[in-house]
DNA sequence: CAATCTACTTGCCATATGACAAGAAGTGGG
DNA sequence: CCCACTTCTTGTCATATGGCAAGTAGATTG
């Protein structure tokens, strides 16, 4: 039974050596799927859920003052999924996380995170990596977004992460580089002049 | 002579009540000085402190790939400043930390944050708080960035943090604000134009 | 198979911001 | 008190990107 859940042991094992220690995590952990087009979570919504992703894909997005979709992030197979601020924070999301293909991942709640958080050492040392993580890349996109162009910003993105590019629509991936799908085709265009 | 630490135990009264964890938590910090226009912090090398922020004003700041520098953050007395991705992944830092007003400051090495870390339950607690309320932060700049003019981002700069305008030089502010110095100027006056 | 839809591209023009250079105003050292 | 320095402003012109609208090509549906 716990054999299902060999997805959340091997996620764990590079910190957690002892199998009691990732049968104890293991078992606080519950499968989750979702559909293409529903949501993770809603704006507005306070965060429940801490979810491992196994399969699948998504992406976070919030609404611009003029109502625009601006997407923040894209999630892959292997990825931890949530929003900080309102599942650590219990505060309303800013943003909504929504399937782009079928997911399949693994869910614990805030209560049970922290039980694990508090009773595991190696438990929070993973926990915390992730956090800091998250934060450094968070900073680097923040530093090209102020002072590389778009193109520069698209072309790194190829380089590091093109299963995104294979798998988001153009207008998505136009809004998380900070323009529009529009600028975004016609860069695509320039580069691809420039491979000739 | 715990007395003096007295900023640290406030500091932290927010989530620790019992005044025994309170004095194991002063006894890992200890006072540091820095004169204006040195570093907390230089780019390349691993940080090994983390500080908390009792009087001064620093400015953390990183060099895109032509060489300006791009002021990243802004450091007022009563925070926490640290380079999350080196004091925590051990990794040479992206960015420097400069002083920019004389500062006090208490800090603590990795190792000692980490006995309080795993010995001290709810200081774990106030320092994941740390963490993600700084990811939030940014997360909501990084949104600001994508979707609001840079005279919008001023403005909300204006709103929510006057106080780092006093006492931060408009090309360092500009850099923050993603624009140059030239361009931020031009912003002033036309929202002083308004205010007439 | 026709009728929609959505995704993506392209053209035209508008606009926010940058690059560079010069000037004005304030600051500090000798 | 002067000279160098930094800070901030302003002008001119260049450029990246946006807004809008039209067109093509696939995909979806009845």
């Amino acid at each position: 039974m716990d054999n299902e859940k060999a997805f959340v042991r091997r996620f764990f094992q590079v910190g957690v050596t002892q199998p009691e220690k990732l049968d104890m995590i293991a078992s606080h952990f519950h499968e989750k799927l979702i559909d293409k087009y529903d949501y993770f979570l809603l704006e507005g919504k306070t965060s429940q859920e801490y979810m491992l992703l196994e399969s699948g894909f998504m992406r976070a997005y919030s609404l611009d003052t003029a109502g625009n979709e601006v997407t923040t992030a894209f999630y892959d197979a292997g990825q931890p999924v949530f929003d900080v601020a309102s599942f650590f924070m219990h505060t309303p999301s800013k943003e909504s996380i929504q399937v782009l293909s079928p997911c399949k991942g693994w869910v614990i709640s805030f209560n049970d995170l922290n039980i694990l958080f508090h009773s595991i050492p190696e438990f929070r040392e993973v926990g915390r990596g992730i956090l800091v993580k998250g934060f450094a890349a968070l900073k680097l996109r923040m530093q090209s977004m102020i002072k590389e162009t778009a193109e520069a910003r698209y072309a790194m993105l190829l380089q590091s992460n093109p299963e995104i590019l294979l798998q988001a629509p153009l207008k998505h991936i136009a809004s998380y580089l900070g323009i529009t799908d529009t600028s975004l085709s016609r860069i695509r265009r320039e580069l691809s002049k420039q491979h000739k």
